[in-house]
DNA sequence: ATCACAAAATGAATTATGCTCATTATTGTT
DNA sequence: AACAATAATGAGCATAATTCATTTTGTGAT
């Protein structure tokens, strides 16, 4: 049977992924070597390249079905939210929820990926990128709401949403995961909702635009 | 005289540095060779491990006459302003006009120093984080002064700030620098501020806590 | 100026590792 | 069983970082 060919190819590959993790996690994309991960695999070095290009592109192979799992569990964890703001903040958590559970994962996806120019060519990254930039859609619906802010690009809302997070999340992965990565989730929720909200809520509510200067606040 | 000797080993690793720069900017830590380093600074291969203990130190070696100069230029432009929101929003002005002005420096901390973590062991490293990390001096004074959030963690503030700059950096970067960095500085600068202002500072001034909530946003 | 010594520079040799490819083994089909 | 197609193998190649024995250069004393 060809499907029985098919399926023990999968298994293989995957195989060699597994113990791609492994190495890649433990040592970093440079320090690895194809030699220890053929080991692990329990194959050959030259079977390695039979499933994947290069050592680069089995690198950046890794992160597809995490993402997947990424993209997932976080609209199943959005069903049923109503409003702009919670969604927010359940993406907040969820992100650094996420990150807390896969910290390998983050380390490779952080530290070494996110920022290489060959892995942003790379169909995985446009997969994460849309999975990430589920918060765009939100900020958009937050808008449309009327609870987020219109006077400032949502790009630049976004950038706000998704840095404090990546940073948060980076800054803890160099730490070496020391301290607990959802401790602060409530606060970062708060910060970030309070900085997408739009400022005109407060004057509709209260019938006027608020003083929002003192003294030490002038531009110029 | 031994001071003559001095100086020209100065010299020589000065030279050294240079032709790092360029090849390292050009191609990458990865591609770039010690060969052509060499040939570029004009010395033989086996010199270079005389000034340097490998390809990595002598790459995380170059970052620190630069970050001097973000550190000792950041402080002339702070100087002589007043109130806390003013100088984040010239800090985020400087942190992005920096990096507009010195890409490649750019793309080797951002897309690859920063986030290695022997780059992290480094002394470039501290240096660096206190230069950035004037920040969280700026964030204390406005705590004082009573205009920034008391009712979040310092550190939150702070990977906010650098979270939106960094983000906002190395998406550009990544883009290969198409458009202007400084295009929406002031989008940033007043999202930044609006996000650290104290909640408390509206309710002063109008004698009551703003109502700030809407049918959709209420957490449960 | 010459010599002795120390410091620095050199590049050929070593080593490590990603990757290729000719060969061998396995699987599926007739 | 014979054949063909597919997959696995690992020795060998190429590249590039690093080492080290040797040579060159600079310094101070005679």
């Amino acid at each position: 049977m060809a499907a029985n060919r098919i399926s023990k190819k999968a298994i293989r590959r995957e195989s060699i992924i597994q113990a791609a993790i492994e190495v890649f996690s433990k040592k970093g994309f440079q320090a690895a070597t194809i030699s220890e991960i053929a080991q692990r695999a329990g194959v050959a070095e030259g079977s390695i390249y039979q499933y994947f290009k290069n050592k680069e592109d089995l690198f950046f192979s890794i992160p597809i079905e995490e993402t997947k799992e990424f993209r997932t569990q976080l609209e199943l964890h959005l069903e049923g939210i109503f409003g702009a703001f919670n969604k927010i903040r359940k993406f907040v958590w969820y992100f650094l929820y996420f990150f807390k559970v896969n910290p390998e994962y983050g380390r490779m996806l952080m530290l070494e990926m996110r920022v290489s120019k060959s892995f942003v060519k790379t169909d995985t990254y446009d997969f994460l990128k849309k999975s990430v930039g589920h918060v765009l859609e939100i900020i958009i619906e937050g808008q449309e709401e009327g609870v987020i802010r219109k006077d400032t690009d949502v790009y630049i809302l976004r950038h706000l949403v998704l840095g404090i997070l990546e940073h948060i999340v980076t800054h803890w992965l160099l730490k070496g995961g020391k301290y607990d990565l959802l401790e602060h989730h409530q606060e970062v929720s708060r910060l970030v909702v309070d900085a997408l909200r739009n400022p005109a809520c407060l004057k509709d509510v209260q019938g006027h635009v608020p003083e929002r200067t003192i003294d030490t606040d002038a531009i110029d």
